[in-house]
DNA sequence: GCGTTTTCTGAAAGCGCTTACATAGTATAG
DNA sequence: CTATACTATGTAAGCGCTTTCAGAAAACGC
């Protein structure tokens, strides 16, 4: 057996001081005489000692560590996410403690993360049901969700993005520029609430423009490159007629790309095609996809700051829209 | 203030047992009766009832928590490494605990993961020091490499891909089946230990074939999209000549791709192109990408499972070497 | 100088669990 | 029917910290 790692007695004992100083040094909780503090510092090095979290946490009461729940760690979509939440979380000197739900075996613990293990939680759409969400706001307990509205109107702040108007104005720009008419939606999956604002904007665009809704143009790409290339493909199999698709989200671009590739139809000559996030493939692609830019990065990064606010006791503001931003390449058609 | 939490007490109580009861109940550490467990459980879910963690760490010196230590979190190569981890994590049920060492501020915390809060580490390359990963092996502390050797030849375990194999037999198709005879290795980043079996398997083809190794023809690409255009548009600045490139990964074999396009180099036809990894986007480029697959996840899967059996106290094999696998697509002029 | 505040330090009580150890009851063996 | 062995449960001692409380020492005010 390898030597017991070096306990806060230990320091104590080669300081010559008692342990409550030595807490004290190590937490800046109260004034301590600075030869003591040093030599508490120098037994510290010394015996390499380093503060065993669970005991911490158990006797004050903080974990120290904030809790993010999402559906899938990997998906180019959460990278740039991951991204700002972990900056964040460091900026904030936080831990950062990770949970997915997709793919969770049957014999999943009941409660992976919450108030037994994380001071808050970081929480993406459908990554946590309303019960549980309605309970640790009930237990005022720290959450800030991303790309959600709390359910059952409960006060809980979210960080999420202009979905809305950036669908918006990607449609228009197919419409104005490229005098599109007939445009296939692609809708996120069952629910999701990006996909339902970005609808709307869609819907919102072709008012603008005179263009009557046609429902057989819109079907299910959830968000999914296979999933978004089966719809198109039976789309071109029952010879629904359209001359752009807005994929709904850029993960399903591709699957649109990979349909149309194959049955012989060009982008951009035959069809416009747009998506939506502006994920970092989207430039590589060929063409180059058109997009509307979502700042998932800075979702992350501020949903962070946001829950170190509330958990600093301070006031935060309940809602935090992000503004998207039109990017404009050759998928739909500009510089062809 | 929220009422608190419920504790093992008020279980006890509530079931009128001791908390020893109770927590024999909840890890089966010794028989209990039938009808006490029965009466323990309905009072575990009256309360809603979730075991403390940190208190359950420092009672039994066990954190059921593995610790994940990578460079960085996003970037499409660790995807399929992570959800590896992750699957194999739950699989074992255990946490996860994960730590990326890029980026991280100046006021980082001397030691994020260890053994104060993780019972076994997995390590990928370059993401600790050798100092810190001795210390640790000295201690007795379990810990798995990713893609890397042990320093000073310690007996820690290692997972890892076989690089060299992979990257000799996709240089040998580029000579035999292309006929290519100047081929760029565009090198990772200094000290890369994937780089290096890399370089080993593009020299023996080389030398297999009788083509003479040419250091004009090797440059940094750093795993790295811009690094590796960056690099590539010096090479063609400089007029040095090459009829394929070996990118060293995907994501450099991106950055070829948009150097030699802008430079009106066709691909296949005037340079072929080959990748390492067989990244998600290999397969969406235009045109394809030309590749090794790696089994990025599979490792990580390995590496947890490996790391599982140490910390069972069970003997691992030292040393993992999963096999790479060709895949041929269009980049290096097949079904172009 | 003497009371009063301020600064520093230690003793000790938990935080919510796990886990020897002890004990009582119940089988099983001879 | 007594000796032996389980089985089921409770008691209590920590795990390594933080934090309250109190006290000693030093600094201050007038």
């Amino acid at each position: 057996m390898p030597p017991s790692r070096p306990t806060i007695a230990d320091v104590a004992q080669r300081a010559g001081v008692s342990i409550a100083t030595v807490s004290r040094v190590l937490n800046g909780t109260a004034p301590v005489d600075t030869e003591t503090a040093e030599r508490v510092r120098s037994a510290i090095a010394a015996l390499n000692y380093v503060p065993h979290a669970a005991a911490r946490t158990l006797a004050s009461r903080r974990t120290d560590t904030i809790g993010l729940l999402l559906p899938e760690i990997s998906g180019a979509f959460f990278q740039p996410m991951l991204r700002g939440v972990e900056a964040g979380v460091s900026e904030a000197g936080f831990d950062l403690l990770i949970h997915t739900t997709q793919s969770r075996p049957e014999n999943a613990p009941r409660r992976p993360l919450g108030e037994h293990n994380t001071d808050g939680l970081l929480v993406f759409t459908e990554s946590l049901d309303a019960k549980e969400l309605t309970r640790l706001y009930t237990i005022g307990f720290p959450v800030v969700l991303l790309h959600q509205a709390p359910p059952n109107s409960l006060n809980i702040p979210v960080v999420t993005i202009e979905n809305q108007s950036g669908a918006q104005k990607i449609v228009e720009h197919l419409i104005e520029v490229h005098n599109c008419h007939r445009i296939v939606f692609l809708q996120g999956p069952e629910g999701h609430e990006d996909s339902t604002w970005r609808e709307k904007g869609y819907r919102l665009a072709l008012k603008a423009h005179g263009l009557t809704f046609d429902p057989s143009l819109v079907a299910r790409g959830a968000f999914n490159r296979d999933e978004a290339r089966a719809t198109m493909e039976q789309m071109l199999l029952d010879g629904v007629e359209f001359d752009a698709v807005f994929a709904g989200d850029d993960d399903a671009a591709v699957g649109v790309y990979l349909a149309l590739r194959q049955a012989g139809r060009r982008i951009p000559e035959d069809v416009a095609v747009a998506g939506f996030d502006d994920q970092v493939f989207a430039s590589t692609l060929t063409p180059a996809l058109t997009t509307v830019r979502a700042p998932t990065e800075q979702v992350g990064r501020d949903a962070v700051h946001l829950l170190a606010r509330l958990l600093k006791g301070e006031q935060a503001e309940p809602r935090l829209v992000l503004p998207t931003e039109l990017v404009i390449r050759e998928s739909c058609g500009c510089r062809g």
